[in-house]
RNA sequence: UCCGGUGUAGCUCAAUGGUAGAGCAAUUCGCUGUUAACGAAGAGGUUGCAGGUUCGAGUCCUGCCACCGGAG
């Protein structure tokens, strides 16, 4: 049970500021959703995590699934909102992506497409849904829309996804059609297979092809979710994102959450918030910080070179955080260095708190008109 | 002083007398619903020094130097 209202719509653009509401207290948006994939946000606890002005996190039905975990909030000790993903990302990462070593933003031209019929080499794409081998033991393990329903009301997630299939950037567009005609009957069938009072959000595919993005928008935001994810991947500049979810956002009804699936760097975030997304999730932050990398106002930091290890001044002079408060660059790049997992946890938590400040400096743009 | 051993990339070590390699480190790059404290690439050499044997020497021979161990 969620309840979204937002509170201002920008004449400026199309962003809107927001509270959902959940049963596990308020989420101010836009906002960002760090990813915890394994019920944990990798190197934090959640108490950590609640000093990074994080206000909801995200969870992976997949991962979870495999490890037989249910009643999240107690057993990660997380009392702010949930979200769980489906899985659906899944079905591309360990399927077509790992195969042809892409992301799913496309960065290279004149790959290989792939065609309708095509298979992934270690999963199995049917109508019912997706046999994957399991990464921890090889074992065959089916999810479909009633298996990740299933496992995602175990979870208990405030906010659960649909089972989709995240297509490929090399899908060729018959093969993103008939995907998505799977995605949309999958989404229905969640629709019906829910029993509890979570919120349930439709995910929205069609890739970069702009009328199955379009005809995805108006089929699933036409259905009676609670909200909706936007999935998949976008094109490879950013002008072909802004305009991919103008159209989209333009399909979906408009009183109900936006929530745009595994977007963004620091760069993106204005584009997206502008184009009326509430909420997104993306492993950026955390991912990057085990990189030893630090987001800054003057753009990534990458503290493993050595022009850090004389340098004294904290991460970002202007971060009001508890790592750039207490350490500084050479610290870390020492840490780093010597391969100590500290260097790891204070990357994480520093790029988590500037993210979502950041975050909280483009609620104040709409407020105060700015954006 | 004598005896023995070892000297090859920054480090640890490979290389039947036939184009000197690897791992780690260092450097640079990549990463957008996390199989990810990961992956990729380039760079790095007068093989301790000086001679000799040989078509050809990191490898065999001689001398020297350095380090390690043992004896005194």
């Amino acid at each position: 049970m969620i309840e979204f209202k937002i509170i201002k719509s920008s004449k400026k653009s199309k962003a809107r500021l927001g509270i959902l509401k959940t049963e596990n207290g308020e989420i101010k948006t836009p906002s960002l959703v760090p990813v915890a994939t394994q019920a944990v946000v990798k190197t934090l606890t959640s108490e950590e995590v609640l000093e990074t002005k994080t206000q909801v996190l995200i969870c992976n039905t997949f991962h979870l699934h495999l490890r037989a975990v249910s009643n999240l909030h107690k057993f990660m000790n997380w009392p702010k909102p949930l979200m769980s993903d489906s899985g659906g990302f899944q079905v591309f990462c360990l399927g077509f992506g790992q195969d042809h070593n892409v992301g799913k933003i496309l960065k290279s031209k004149g790959n290989k497409t792939i065609s309708h019929g095509q298979q992934p080499k270690s999963l199995k794409i049917t109508d019912r849904g997706v046999f994957f081998k399991s990464p921890i033991d090889g074992r065959q393990l089916f999810l479909g829309p009633k298996e990740s329903i299933r496992r995602q009301e175990a979870l208990g997630a405030d906010i659960i996804f649909t089972f989709d299939e995240c297509t490929s950037s090399l899908a060729d567009k018959e093969y993103t059609e008939k995907s998505l005609e799977k995605t949309h009957n999958w989404a229905e069938q969640c629709l019906q297979l829910k029993k509890t009072k979570q919120a349930l959000y439709g995910i929205v595919q069609g890739g970069k092809y702009e009328d199955l993005r379009q005809k995805s928008a108006k089929t699933i935001g036409s259905m009676d979710f609670d909200g909706f994810g936007i999935g998949g991947e976008f094109g490879d500049d950013k002008r072909k994102l802004g305009k991919t979810l103008a159209i989209v956002n333009n399909e979906l009804p408009y009183q109900k959450p936006r929530h745009l699936l595994g977007i963004g760097y620091p760069e993106d975030i204005k584009l997206i918030v502008a184009q009326g997304i509430d909420t997104f999730d993306c492993t950026v932050p955390t991912h990057y910080a085990r990189r030893g990398i630090a987001f800054t106002p003057e753009g990534r930091l990458n503290l493993n070179q050595m022009k850090y290890s004389k340098d004294k001044k904290p991460i970002d002079r202007d971060c009001r955080c508890s790592v750039c408060k207490n350490y500084s660059r050479n610290y870390i790049t020492h840490l780093l260095r010597a391969k100590e997992i500290t260097a790891l946890r204070l990357l994480t938590f520093h790029n988590l708190y500037y993210f979502n400040t950041l975050v909280e400096k483009i609620r104040e743009d709409i407020e105060n008109d700015k954006l």
